[in-house]
DNA sequence: GTTCCACCTCT
DNA sequence: GAGGTGGAA
């Protein structure tokens, strides 16, 4: 009755993937939209989960010599193609879960892309020239909440520290056995399920470092588990709807609300506003002094159907750029 | 309608 | 003080 030993597929080209810079990949998987990617040796090769999947990418290993002739410009390597490897018996299911996960062969993606007004915006073209395949991962709703509602005023490392608590203390075991994981930080769990948490104390919460956002979790729980159909009646409803029924929920508010709409439901015309972005937008287009929610409408009206890929590449600039 | 502060835990 | 929210002033 124990999991089987794992084996993983050998690495393969992921068709239709962009090409990524490990700077770029890192950026994808790391960078503030998921929160359960790890590097592994070097930051070239990532494991990641969600829902009941895992899944391995990495990009297309260089030959020496190629690095030799770069070295004329190793500032600025250029993308390489994404390869995949994923356990070898959940394979058949694993790699469409996957595509789907990374908005691939998603041609909704490329006309949004397709559709930022790069030419209109010079700031919005230079953040896109950075990260020009950057894209809205697609990721299960109901994880999506509980990782944003741990994400107040916590950087990324400590999101991913609750999360990798939450899924090793509560969740249901993978079927895969331990011994498969060569990162440390993989649970070998799922994330617990809002019915799952509905059932925990929030003492139980809180042993996950989540401080004043166990109370939070434990009550958005409560809710839910008091209508069983709330999320898939919420992920039903257009973009206005769906957000306030998620801003009845304790612990969410307009930024984390978007964030939800963004990743978990794919509603593109969300805006996300933390600190970062007020920054951003209050140096870059001049709305100093304007609030959170004043900056938010700015962004739906100015980016429209655009504004949650516009808000990601702006966003990312700003944490890793954003000194000059 | 806006502003301020407590809320956990760690850097 | 931190990638926020809720309740009070």
């Amino acid at each position: 009755m124990s999991a089987p030993p794992l084996t993983w597929t050998p690495w393969a080209p992921l068709p239709g993937a962009p090409s990524y810079t490990a700077i770029g990949l890192r950026e994808q998987l790391d960078g503030g939209q998921a929160f359960r990617w790890y590097p592994e040796s070097d930051d070239t090769t990532w494991i990641g989960q969600w829902s009941h999947h895992l899944a391995r990418l990495r990009l297309r290993p260089t030959p020496t010599v190629g690095a030799a002739l770069r070295r004329d410009n190793p500032a600025s390597p250029p993308p390489l193609p994404l390869e995949y490897s994923l356990p070898a018996s959940f394979a058949e299911t694993t790699l469409p879960a996957l595509r789907h996960y990374l908005a691939i062969d998603d041609d909704r993606h490329d006309r949004i892309d397709a559709a930022l007004p790069l030419a209109t915006d010079p700031h919005l073209a230079t953040c896109h020239a950075l990260h020009p395949h950057l894209r809205i991962l697609r990721q299960p709703f109901g994880e999506t909440l509980l990782a944003f509602l741990c994400s107040a005023t916590k950087q990324i490392p400590q999101i991913k520290q609750m999360l990798a608590l939450l899924a090793t203390r509560l969740g249901t075991p993978l079927d895969f056995s331990v011994s498969a994981f060569q990162n440390f930080s993989v649970s070998e769990n799922a994330l617990p399920t809002w019915p799952q948490l509905a059932a925990v104390s929030e003492a139980d919460l809180r042993a996950c470092q989540l401080g004043f956002r166990a109370r939070y979790i434990k009550g958005t729980a409560e809710v839910l588990a008091a209508a069983p159909a709330w999320l898939e009646e919420t992920a039903a409803l257009p973009y206005a709807a769906a957000k306030m029924r998620l801003l009845t929920l304790p612990g969410v508010g307009e930024k984390i609300a978007d964030c939800v709409l963004l990743f978990g439901l794919g509603h593109h015309e969300a805006f996300p506003v933390d600190t970062w972005m007020l920054k951003a937008m209050a140096r870059r287009y001049g709305l100093e002094g304007w609030s959170p929610t004043q900056v938010a409408h700015f962004g739906r009206v100015h980016y429209g159907p655009t504004a949650g890929l516009a808000q990601q590449h702006l966003f990312a600039w700003e944490r890793t750029q954003g000194g000059r």
